[in-house]
DNA sequence: GTCACTCTATGTCTTTTGACATACCGGCCG
DNA sequence: CGGCCGGTATGTCAAAAGACATAGAGTGAC
C-alpha cells in the first residue's frame, strides 16, 4: 500500500541538487527566491503511491526531485495506457489545471521526493517573472514532444522497435539528469507490465520480445539496473535518431 | 502541388470571426490590440501545402483561422504518424521553438487561412501581458491532452474503437468551432490514408473496418461531409467519455 | 521456514492486423 | 474522348500480436 513518509526538512531551492546537474538552465537569484516562496514544501512518497488519480484535481503542482513516476490513463475496460515516464526535474500537473478533474493519474515507480506548490499560485509566476512563465510553457511543449515520440512508437514501430526505443529513450533521459553510474548502468525501476502498458503491447509479447533483444546482446537488466551494450545498435534498430539534448528550465 | 495564394487583406483581430464562436474565452481590448500588433499578416495556402517541414524551423507561429491541418512525423522507413489534427482556432508552432529544428511537419488538409506572427516575438506576450502568456501555456497543455488521447487510442483500443474514437472526436471538435451545418453534418476532409496514419493502422484494414462501421449504420460520409447517426452509440463503442468542453484561449 | 505476492518466463493456440494484388469510380487534362 | 491519378473497395494469404495456461525466481511477512 502507498505510504506517505514523514516530510523531511525542505531543501532550499538555491541548494536544490538538481540545479547542479548540467541539464537545467540557470535562473537568477531573484527567480529562485520567488520559486522558493511559492513552494509549500517537499513530500516523500513510497513506490506505488498514487500522486493523483484520474478524475480528481489535487490542486497542487509538483517537481519531481528524486525518483521515477509515470502518467497514465485507464479505459473502462481496465486497460491502462502509460502516457509518459517522469524523471527527476520533470514538472507534474500542468494538464490538471485545465479541467475540474484531471484526465490522467500519476503514480510513483520508486520512492520519490517531490517539491510542491499550490496550483492556484501558478499565475503569480507569470505576473512577477515573465521569464518563468515562458519557462513553464517551454516545459509543457517539451512534455508534449515526449508524448509525440511515444505516439510515433506505438503507432508505427514494431514490438521490437518499440522496446528498443523505450530502453534507449529512458537510458538517455536518465543519463541527462546524472543518474548514470560509473560503469555506465542506470537505475531502471520499470517492470515488464509498465513497458507493456506504455507501448501498447501485451505483457506476454513484451516478455518474449524483450527476451529476443536480451539474448541478441543488446541490453541487460539486473538488480533494477539497465545496461545498454551497444547504444548505437539499439538506436538504429529503433529507427530513432535523437536530436541533441539542450538545457531545459527547472521550476 | 501546394500553391501559395495571394495574401488577402488581413482581418483585424478585433473582428476575428473566431472570436464570435462561443468556444473561445474573451480578451480585453488591450490584449487584442497587443496581439494585433504582433501579427505580421494572414496567409492562405492550398490543400496539401506543407506549412512546416520536419527538421526545419520556420521561425513563425500561426493560428489556424479557417481550414484543417495536421501535425505529423515520418520515420526513416517512410511510415508516417499523424500526431493530431488541427482545426480553426488551434495554435501552431509552440513545439518548434524548442529545438533548432522542428521534430514534426505540419500539412494542410484543406485550403486554409492562417494568422502569422514571428516566433521571436513570443516572449513579448509574457512581458507585456502575463495573462496571455498564461493562455499560451494553457494552449500547450491542452494540445498535449489531445495527443494523450490519441496515444490511448493507438495503444489500447481495437481498430474499430480507434476509428469510432476518431470520428466522434473530430466531430465534436468541429462542432465546437461552429462548423456544424443545420442538418448536423460537419466537413470532413480526412482521407482513409490520413485516418490510417493517425491511428496506426494499415490503409486496407482502415478501409475494411470503416466499411463495417458504416454498414452497421454508425456514420456516413458523402461529399466530404460526415454525419454521425447515433453519437452516443459511437462514444460507447469507442469507450470514450468526453469531459465537457470549456472555453479556451485564442491567440 | 513457508506462505503469499509480484514479477518473469515459456508453450500452445487464436485473433487481429498487415501485405499484396486487383478493381472501381470520379475528376482533371490534353 | 481516353488516359492518368487519387481515393476507395475487396479478396486471399501471411505475419504479428494477443489470450490462456502454467511455472519458476525473488522478496517480504509472520
Amino acid at each position: 500500500m502507498p505510504r506517505k513518509y514523514a516530510t523531511p526538512a525542505s531543501v532550499p531551492c538555491a541548494q536544490c541538487p538538481l540545479r547542479r546537474v548540467g541539464a537545467f538552465s540557470a535562473n537568477t537569484p531573484e527567480e529562485i527566491a520567488f520559486i522558493q516562496q511559492l513552494k509549500s514544501g517537499d513530500i516523500v512518497l513510497g513506490a506505488g503511491a498514487v500522486l493523483s488519480r484520474e478524475g480528481v484535481n489535487i490542486g497542487q503542482l509538483h517537481t519531481l526531485l528524486e525518483g521515477w513516476a509515470f502518467r497514465f490513463r485507464t479505459l473502462s475496460s481496465g486497460a491502462r495506457q502509460i502516457l509518459n515516464f517522469l524523471l527527476p526535474g520533470d514538472f507534474i500537473g500542468l494538464q490538471e489545471r485545465l479541467g475540474a478533474h484531471s484526465s490522467h493519474g500519476v503514480e510513483l515507480l520508486t520512492t520519490a521526493r517531490l517539491c510542491r506548490f499550490p496550483a492556484a499560485r501558478l499565475r503569480e509566476l507569470y505576473t512577477h517573472h515573465p521569464s518563468l512563465g515562458y519557462d513553464v510553457t517551454w516545459i509543457a511543449a517539451h512534455e508534449e514532444l515526449i508524448v509525440d515520440e511515444n505516439l510515433v512508437s506505438v503507432g508505427q514501430r514494431t514490438a521490437m522497435q518499440r522496446i528498443a526505443m523505450l530502453l534507449i529513450h529512458l537510458y538517455k533521459r536518465a543519463c541527462s539528469v546524472g543518474l548514470q553510474h560509473p560503469d555506465g548502468r542506470v537505475p531502471f525501476p520499470v517492470t515488464q507490465q509498465h513497458m507493456a502498458d506504455a507501448l501498447g503491447l501485451s505483457l506476454v509479447h513484451t516478455n518474449k520480445t524483450l527476451h529476443r533483444l536480451r539474448t541478441s546482446g543488446h541490453f541487460a537488466i539486473s538488480n533494477g539496473m539497465l545496461a545498454l551494450k551497444r547504444p548505437e545498435a539499439i538506436s538504429r534498430l529503433a529507427d530513432y535518431y535523437a536530436r541533441p539534448l539542450r538545457e531545459r528550465p527547472l521550476i
